[in-house]
DNA sequence: AGGGTCGGAGAACGTTCGTTCTCCGTGGTC
DNA sequence: GACCACGGAGAACGAACGTTCTCCGACCCT
């Protein structure tokens, strides 16, 4: 059991493989999974291909690692920027503003699960379950931070989905502008909540 | 000039062509773009690949084929959902209603634009043109039917975000119940919006 | 009836894919 | 100094890709 626990401690912090899944990532995400082959990974990653499958057994076992690598980037970067909002209103309003300085990086090209999703869900079932999870998450995530402002669970998935709109307009027609309007969209229906709000904030 | 009137009138209604798009449309919504190879399309078209390069000068121009077959097919059918609608009201909030349905089809798998979009943009800028043009057309459609009903056009893009956020998470998620929350959030939307409404309705 | 265009089936072409293998130099161990 | 484990460069492999070509049978015209 502790060795297990080594084991995945090791393989995390394991710098040759680290160095894969973000030059695996950078190509993916800009160009597409199949549009990659093995060989510009190995030449982006400065890697032999016979070292590359020693540590990865296959191609879809490197897009597996992209997209955890992408998930637990995601999910601490919204959570330390929610975390430093003190109130119950600018935490949920936190996620927005996330978005809105990734929507105005060079390499914003949507949100990679979806992209996943959409071109290799149906061959690879592993990858549709990894986005599923991801999606999950990030809707119980926010469904979460609803019900700690004292709003509904229903709220929380509301916001959700114009998060999710945000990410696939402003990638498609390359309008950062997308994420303000999202929030002024979750700002309406924070008032409206308000209004008939259950119970007060702890 | 009139002839070129009429060999675009032939051409979209050459049964042929629209047979070959039909089948690229089901094999390319269902597996991804890449995936799918000429044989597979020759196969399921039922026509030979060369009369498939007969009617077609590449695979690229098939895809873009379908993405105007999708197009027209969605304006027309979200065009329809809202003109059997009376109110203001109901007639924004039609789409939603008409996402449930497509939702809980066997084929949904989120939405062709932002599959092809996160699939080929990069190496096909034909492909991305067409991406952004169906988005920013379908971003127009709400902001005119919320200034027809005396909102701002703010409303309808941020019933657009709501749309598109319903869309990517209920392909991935499977839950097709999406669609109501969006519908809901729009509601509550509506109500803030109707009690700053800037003009009554002519 | 015979000449010629058309299209079907599918082989062929050159490329690229994911994956494996070969060759060879290097560095550490007894 | 002989041995060996390791890893780098890239060739090799079979499959699949998009596209073109070859062959051949079926139909049209006069």
């Amino acid at each position: 059991m502790a060795r297990q626990g080594d084991a995945q401690l090791q393989q995390s912090a394991d710098p040759l493989r680290q160095r894969i899944i973000e030059a695996a990532d950078e190509l993916y995400y800009a160009h597409g999974f199949r549009a990659v082959g093995m060989d510009a990974l190995r030449q982006h990653a400065g890697v032999s291909l016979k070292r590359l499958y020693t540590v990865f057994p296959s191609k879809e076992s490197i897009v597996l690692a992209v997209l955890d690598y992408r998930h637990t980037m995601w999910a601490d970067e919204i959570a330390a920027a929610v975390a430093q909002e003190g109130t119950p209103r600018a935490r949920l309003l936190a996620i927005y503003d996330y978005l809105a300085g990734w929507f105005r990086s060079d390499s914003f090209r949507g949100c990679v699960f979806i992209n996943a999703f959409g071109e290799l869900a149906t061959e690879s079932p592993a990858v549709a379950t990894k986005a599923a999870d991801h999606k999950r998450e990030f809707r119980r995530f926010m469904e979460q931070l609803a019900t700690e402002a004292g709003f509904s669970e229903e709220l929380g998935d509301q916001l959700m989905l114009l998060a999710e709109g945000a990410q696939t307009t402003a990638a498609i027609t390359g309008d950062s502008a997308m994420a303000l309007k999202a929030r002024r969209a979750a700002e309406a229906l924070l008032s409206v909540a308000e209004s008939t709000r259950t119970h007060s904030v702890r």
